[in-house]
DNA sequence: ACCTGAACACCGTTCAAGT
DNA sequence: ACCTGAACACCGTTCAAGT
């Protein structure tokens, strides 16, 4: 079942199988023992490579951390305007199939104390690049933030609905796509707030 | 620190102090021993009223189901006109501390299997009442279905990111009354849609 | 440098025995 | 009817010893 690598194991082999376990079964999947097995070795070598269970989970966010944040930043940065990027932005990120890892880190991250500081910082970054749209759509600074909230807290609530009620949420479709519409008016960028 | 009771413990104790656990350190906290520990008897008593930890877990979710669903919706029924029920609904909601008990259920429900169909039903019906104050308001069904959707989206992303950033959210002040205002607008019934 | 294997602590579960 | 206390399994952590 586990996939077994020849000798040498590296420390993102380990890296690799606890963020693979993180998106099957959350957080608390990252045991040790489990892990040791599935990489086909004993729980002392993993006490090589890390200093404890605490550790590895560090280092796992640290590696999602890189990379998930800038990727979706930079991918949308190619539209002509500011309203053109947050629609393109908001096109990519909801309809898209739920990404399992992240519904468990955000989910681990209401009790775990190594998990949240990561989530909050990836968040506010979010959050900061999405005013940073708004109030380049002529917003002001501050409805600019507060619409950046409402719309992360929609990309977060949707996140949690679609693993609640998987059913409710179709991939593609009529009603996912009226949905998308009804989302691009409601997030649209107005002038006319805080003149 | 732990409330000691004089003899006879009920099931309610344990589960009382389930979800007090809960509220604090997530559903993890929810261990027999240290549970135990703080009500001042043994495991052995626990397996007297409990089959097992899951079934203590189970019955907390139950009390939580039964008392935290109905209570919300009954809450604003006095008001004349949908719409109202609406605009009150919002407000009574969305201002309020966070319910850290909600947070940490919210949490469990995406890897804890006990957890989830739990919150999936309280969700389904919240949705429900909501989308039926919608469609009380003038909106057709499936447009005030999405409303629903996205209104309950934003409550439960709130609620992540009232733990994510709390600094971001306060619960009272100005901020968090432009915030209102800005929520009010864009969830407003809107009677011009698929007509 | 990297790993094994045994040891110990902690928590879930069982159960015979007590009141 | 309700509880204790000892026992065992499972996983985190340590460490002496191996290659």
């Amino acid at each position: 079942m586990g996939m077994v690598k020849s000798s040498p194991l590296t420390a993102d082999d380990w890296i690799d199988a606890a963020l693979r376990a993180i998106a099957e079964n959350g957080v608390g999947a990252v045991a040790v023992e489990p892990l040791a097995k599935k990489l086909g070795t004993t729980k002392g070598s993993f006490y090589w490579h890390f200093s404890n269970r605490d550790n590895l989970l560090e280092r796992a966010l640290a590696t999602w951390e890189r990379d998930h944040t800038d990727a979706i930043i930079a991918a949308v940065d190619d539209a002509p305007t500011p309203r053109d990027r947050l629609k393109q932005l908001l096109e990519r990120v909801f309809p898209a199939d739920i990404d399992a890892l992240e519904v468990a880190l955000l989910a681990a991250a209401a009790t775990d104390p190594r998990v949240r500081p990561a989530l909050t910082r990836v968040t506010q970054r979010r959050t900061d690049h999405v005013a940073k749209l708004y109030r380049a759509a002529g917003m002001t600074k501050s409805a600019a933030h507060r619409r950046a909230v409402i719309a992360m807290s929609v990309y977060l609530g949707r996140l949690q609905l679609a693993f609640l009620t998987p059913n409710e949420l179709p991939s593609g479709g009529a009603a996912s796509a009226a949905m998308l519409a009804d989302l691009e008016s409601m997030l649209a960028p107005s002038e006319s707030v805080e003149k």
